[in-house]
DNA sequence: GTCTATATCATGATAGAC
DNA sequence: GTCTATCATGATATAGAC
């Protein structure tokens, strides 16, 4: 019996291997702070790894940050796409109802935080975060990952709304992934709104009801009534 | 006659004075690359001052985006003031309609963008990208410069719409802001819902036609159904 | 008010011993 | 894989001449 499978002899001072400790603290440093305001260093003293550990593992911040978000956003995608398949195949053959798209969406990501093994409550405020950081890498990132759900998503749209033009269907889906990534972000930018100045004011778990109450909002937006554009012209003369 | 008062003795190389060119400078440099990435050095030397200049005129860092966002917010409260002013005076004694306020609160913030003295379109960028800075003072900030301007025109909703619980008006102005904030940050965050990889691919000026789609898309929300909770209790148990 | 020169500090990254 | 020690860079801010 080698050494190394006698529990006996785990390597009891690190509760998770080195590269899952870092990308904990990294994930919890970004969200708190940002991307270009955490430095390696306090993130390796969080982390309780050695400053050059890094490094080593990842290579660099951006390749860091890039882990952080492949690792939640690969659950993410894993999840809407279940989502949406299953959708599909209650529905038969015919188009999925609005409200089941947008629950599959949007909803999964209240379903991912509720389970801590994908991120508890931080996956919502890394992805209100994130939509947000000024890094163009990051975007294009997020771009590449989001990708093909988003088509998936969109095609089912598009089925359910034969009446509402493809390009209005895209922007609303737009104006939905912004009210949700502000939501979603965390309380701060609620204060905005509220009138809590202190926590004993605000009432005890506002998230409580932010699902239902976001998904009532975003179907309301999304089957609102087609803009009328008056006099603006699509497009002014060359 | 004072030689300052001759015209041809005006300090002709310099455009404007010098604390409104770094405010130009700041303004465009942290919409694009935000305020932690942005450095005073690459400001000054945008606005062709020198080094020093910003710590004369405006103290820090710290201080230079304060001015930055004051000078335009300024602008937009007087604006959304006197739009809600207006709307209700038109109301005479009753409630001004929802779409009246919507178009109030969120309509001015473009009609400055048509005019360069506000900013321009820049203002879109800016308020886009302000709302998700990390910088815990940015947000004390907004909340302070806010606070007045949104007191109005919470009031104005909940006549508006006095069977709806002030509760869900909250949320759904909070909601609101999210859309537009991200709706206006620019063409950037678009590219993750369209298929736009090149500049060839996307239509001409797609933001002309973005204030109507985006004012129907915010009706429908916050006119939507209310929501139904079911089994989720407002408050978990303590 | 404007400029040059510089003080002081924190950052990301790595070389090389163990 | 982990650690210490260090490098090169770029940051904010200011002292002091003009």
């Amino acid at each position: 019996m080698k050494a190394s499978s006698d529990p006996s002899r785990a390597p009891a001072p690190r509760p998770a291997d080195t590269p899952e400790r870092i990308l904990d603290a990294a994930e919890r440093l970004f969200v708190e702070h940002g991307y270009e305001t955490t430095s390696v260093r306090l993130v390796t003293l969080a982390a309780g790894v050695n400053i050059a550990a890094i490094s080593y593992h990842f290579g660099s911040k951006e390749g860091l940050i890039r882990a952080v978000l492949r690792r939640r956003l690969e659950a993410l995608n894993r999840e809407r796409l279940r989502a949406l398949d299953e959708a599909e195949a209650r529905a038969g053959g015919g188009a999925v109802r609005p409200s089941q798209i947008v629950e599959g969406f949007f909803g999964t990501i209240f379903r991912l935080a509720a389970d801590p093994q994908s991120g508890g409550p931080m996956l919502l405020r890394l992805l209100g975060r994130i939509h947000a950081e000024p890094a163009a890498f990051i975007h294009t990132l997020l771009a590449e990952e989001y990708r093909e759900v988003l088509e998936r998503y969109k095609a089912a749209l598009f089925r359910a709304l034969p009446d509402v033009p493809r390009d209005e269907i895209v922007w609303r889906l737009h104006f939905m992934l912004g009210a949700t990534a502000y939501a979603v972000a965390g309380t701060d930018a609620l204060r905005l709104v509220t009138d809590w100045g202190t926590r004993e004011e605000a009432p005890p778990h506002p998230e409580a009801r932010l699902l239902p109450r976001l998904m009532s909002f975003l179907l309301g937006g999304l089957r609102a009534p087609l803009p009328q554009f008056g006099d603006v012209p699509p497009a002014p003369p060359a």
